[in-house]
DNA sequence: GTCTATAGATCGATAGAC
DNA sequence: GTCTATCGATCTATAGAC
């Protein structure tokens, strides 16, 4: 029999829209109990330190799910163009071709960085470290690596703002597509 | 004799420095009042309409700036190269090398957005229609020269976003000096 | 124009019944 | 585990004295 019981893991992803929504201090109790049918006490069970546990929480999902589909491809690549590619196919999945926010990003512009500053720096860190790396396997040397993937992430994040700002998702798509192009043709 | 009143115009920066500190939703008015010195009375006697006027006036102060110190210069360029070149100093002087974070960028992720739509769109638009035609000067094609402007904007953005994230501005100084010289060898 | 005092709503968080 | 009731703090905004 099917357990209908809602689980600690099950409103993660809820919690994630939300903030992603209306960023950390806009996400009221209010917002969060509405979003995810769950009463306050509820909440309180399941994240006693209230909405700093709940970020914490939803930046731990988020690295696992970059870390399974994004990242270990690219850290141990058997093909590195193939990986690199399938990291921006994951990415423009991920971001719904542009009319997502990237939480992380979004924190880490904020004033609440502070409160997560690690978990941001890794995510940031590993994207980087692990493009550069299949960037290597690729023929090109350290500092080309790393300044092709630092310039590879930090345009996704820009395309992220820039898709949003202008309220035109395409800007998103065209970008990963000219990276796509860049790794084709090396 | 000097007058020493606060105007409205010289808490505009205050302003501008608290909201891009805070955010929208973090900047509350005992933190606004306390910045700038005013007493919530003196504040919605220049701000009848709230945080919200705030934050309309400190992006018209953004926009006119802009305007003024790295659009006009793009738009109307005599000598197109260094019109880019200057427009990428003034940008890395205006966001610090990275420390200063775009306002009108962390708006545009905001679920606060919505609420000063035109504002976003437009500045960034400008940005992206003056450097493209500024490229087009130095004999790019129309689509050619507007993808080129799209990843540079875009690219700014993300450094921006990326520095914070990793807590390293040079990231933005990099990217920076990688597009003078992307431009400089056009 | 500037301040203090305060209204009225909403905030995050807790308590306790079930 | 889930809910309702409620706490005290803080929020935006207003009123009114000076």
């Amino acid at each position: 029999m099917t357990r209908v019981v809602t689980e600690r893991l099950d409103v993660i992803p809820l919690l994630a829209e939300v903030f992603r929504e209306h960023g950390f201090e806009g996400a009221s109790l209010a917002i969060i109990t509405d979003r995810t049918g769950l009463g306050k006490g509820s909440l309180y069970h399941f994240f006693p330190g209230g909405k700093e546990e709940m970020v914490a929480a939803v930046l731990a999902d988020i690295s696992a799910w970059f870390e399974t589909n994004v990242f270990a491809a690219l850290a141990d690549p058997s093909d590195p163009k193939s990986a690199i590619v399938g990291m921006l196919d994951s990415t423009d999945a991920y971001f719904q071709s542009g009319s997502r926010v990237c939480l992380v990003g979004a924190l880490a512009i904020d004033h609440v960085r502070d409160r997560f500053p690690d978990a941001i720096k890794d995510y940031f860190a590993r994207w980087i470290d692990t493009l550069a790396n299949a960037l290597r396997c690729l023929g090109q040397n350290r500092s080309e690596a790393r300044s092709l993937a630092e310039e590879i992430v930090a345009g996704i994040q820009g395309a992220l703002v820039l898709a949003r700002a202008i309220d035109d998702p395409e800007i998103f798509t065209t970008t990963i597509r000219r990276y796509k192009n860049r790794i084709i043709t090396l």
